[in-house]
DNA sequence: TTGTATGCGTTATCAC
DNA sequence: GTGATAACGCATACAA
């Protein structure tokens, strides 16, 4: 059974009395052997048992096919879907995925960082908001990042601006008296930042009275639902008697408002129209189906990887020509309608 | 700026006129030098700009520190959740990971293996249920599976059987007329198939009526919901005036059953009595809390990679022990009280 | 404490 | 179409 610790090229050649070379040329080149040859070494692969040596071929071509990831988490639905899409990416580009949870330690992701580059990675794909893009470009291999600042490199992000034009238009539709946004503090750098951006712009264009809440609402559950709820008395009491829209950032907290008008009123009220952010499986689960602002996560990451791979080729060439001005591409999110805001769909 | 492409031992050695050696052993057995001359070294690192190359040093150590990963998907909550564990480990055992997502097809996952092979990993963790446990003994390197088919294979597993009955009893004790358990069909040797064991068991002890529901519920939250409204008929009908403890499966199933009984009753009659199962963010994100069998993900996935690395320190020694039987762990389960159980908990 | 020589398993460069 | 030989960058047995 258990042949020699570990059959290699020279094994190969000596029991079909061909050179190492010839080996090589097998599995890189097997054009240029003769069929009949071919099926030797075939033949002799199969009886040793030959397994391939990844790992020494990188040394002697430099060519890894590794991507490094660095991602902030993954227990935010968002993020996991986006490793799902990235490392699924491998049965197109072949590329092989060294992925670390940055958990939002700067230094720590520094250490992630040279352990990647230690392991001669190709490219970086980056997700986690902690290093300056300045210094991410200053790494000199191809980077990509995904919705994080992105000045110095290269970038794939949702279209939040429109995103947030979306939400708002919508709502204006629906003729509400008065529109709210309810966000955490967020960096004009970012690119979510677009979502609050977008949700004013419509409001002024369009003369509609409202409102932006920036506020730390937690990562907790009930934190998260103790902080809304206070938002939400203050709605109920300023704008009594208006038809409220509101706009929550993102998914989870807008089912936790929901989740506290039922508890108000067994009911998402008459003059409540709703909309979150990111069509994550909880804007379809909720108790009443959430209309959102979904991002196309499956072009957002395939792009991602396909910019990366672009730069990646352009890297391998003689003289690589260097990018003058980093590439940002735009993905356009879809607006999803549900019983939050159509509310003929509501059972 | 950019100084020489690929600074290397040899560089450092030069520089220092010091051997490529002692170089080495800066690194490997720093104590085996003078001060001085660490110093001296760590100086010339700094000023030629050394990167380690760890691939060369792969090849030189045949240690890759490379563990490889094939997970079935990251869309639930739970498999996303035990790989943001087990990335987590790196802090404390420092093994890279390399992932693949199964996506449930056997040849291609028999491909991932064999480029994992190729990469030379040390060890390899399998979550997905496609590849039978004695082809994965057969591929001779340390592997732990983790909630999966395991017979010739370590492994690390919920203790199902102990969730299946703390569920029943649960509902037992609330003076169910009727347990009901829906799940869908799970062959015997997966280890989930204990939940359903565990409450049957627990039924028949106590002599509780009770109804087991095996049924295929699809992928997709509007199929789901069909298949679960057809289901909560015939309960409602067989069991009318009953009181009605029904443990589901998993909490996305849970959530849906508790939205569809919200549909019709505008809350969750006094007669039902409802549970999950993996505690997932849905189940406290639901219209109502819903009471639910924690899996301890934390510790199942610590455990898992603790055993691996137990297996592949074990392998590294010059005459490793072979294993006689794999080595099987259980992690105990959580019973978490909502209020879908817990009627006072009720807002 | 330090150096010499050799090996790890492949690919690349040249030659034939 | 095939082969000999030198890289690739580091670790280790052995010697000093």
């Amino acid at each position: 059974m258990a042949k020699k610790q570990n059959v290699t090229f020279s094994d190969i050649a000596k029991y079909t009395n061909f050179s190492k070379t010839t080996i090589s040329r097998y599995f890189n080149h097997p054009d240029s052997l003769t069929l009949e040859n071919q099926q030797i070494i075939s033949d002799a692969l199969e009886k040793l048992g030959y397994q391939e040596n990844k790992v020494a071929r990188i040394l002697a071509n430099g060519k890894t096919e590794f991507v490094g990831i660095i991602i902030p988490n993954l227990y935010f639905h968002y993020y996991s879907e986006v490793l799902n899409q990235i490392l699924n990416s491998y049965e197109e580009f072949g590329y092989k995925f060294l992925v670390f949870i940055g958990n939002e330690n700067e230094e720590t992701e520094r250490q992630y960082i040279r352990e990647l580059m230690a392991y001669k990675i190709e490219g970086l794909i980056i997700l986690s908001h902690t290093i300056p893009s300045l210094e991410l470009a200053q790494l000199n291999i191809p980077i990509v990042t995904i919705e994080r600042e992105d000045r110095y490199v290269c970038s794939v992000n949702t279209d939040n601006y429109m995103g947030g034009m979306q939400a708002a238009s919508l709502l204006a539709k629906h003729h509400c008296d008065v529109l709210i946004h309810i966000n955490t503090p967020t960096a004009q750098v970012v690119p979510a930042y677009g979502r609050i951006q977008g949700f004013l712009d419509i409001c002024r264009e369009r003369n509609i009275p409202h409102e932006v809440f920036l506020q730390d609402l937690g990562n907790h559950y009930e934190e998260t639902r103790q902080k809304l709820q206070e938002i939400l008395g203050i709605i109920e009491e300023k704008y009594s008697g208006k038809r409220k829209g509101i706009f929550v950032s993102n998914d989870t907290h807008a089912n936790i408002l929901l989740n506290l008008l039922f508890g108000r009123y067994g009911k998402l009220p008459s003059d409540y129209y709703l909309m979150g952010f990111d069509n994550s499986p909880i804007s379809r689960e909720a108790i009443l189906p959430i209309s959102t602002i979904g991002q196309q996560i499956d072009k957002l990451s395939h792009e991602a990887v396909k910019l990366l791979v672009d730069l990646m080729n352009e890297q391998k060439k003689r003289k690589p020509a260097p990018l003058k001005e980093p590439v940002h591409k735009i993905i356009t999110p879809v607006l999803i309608r549900r019983a939050t805001t159509e509310k003929d769909l509501t059972d």
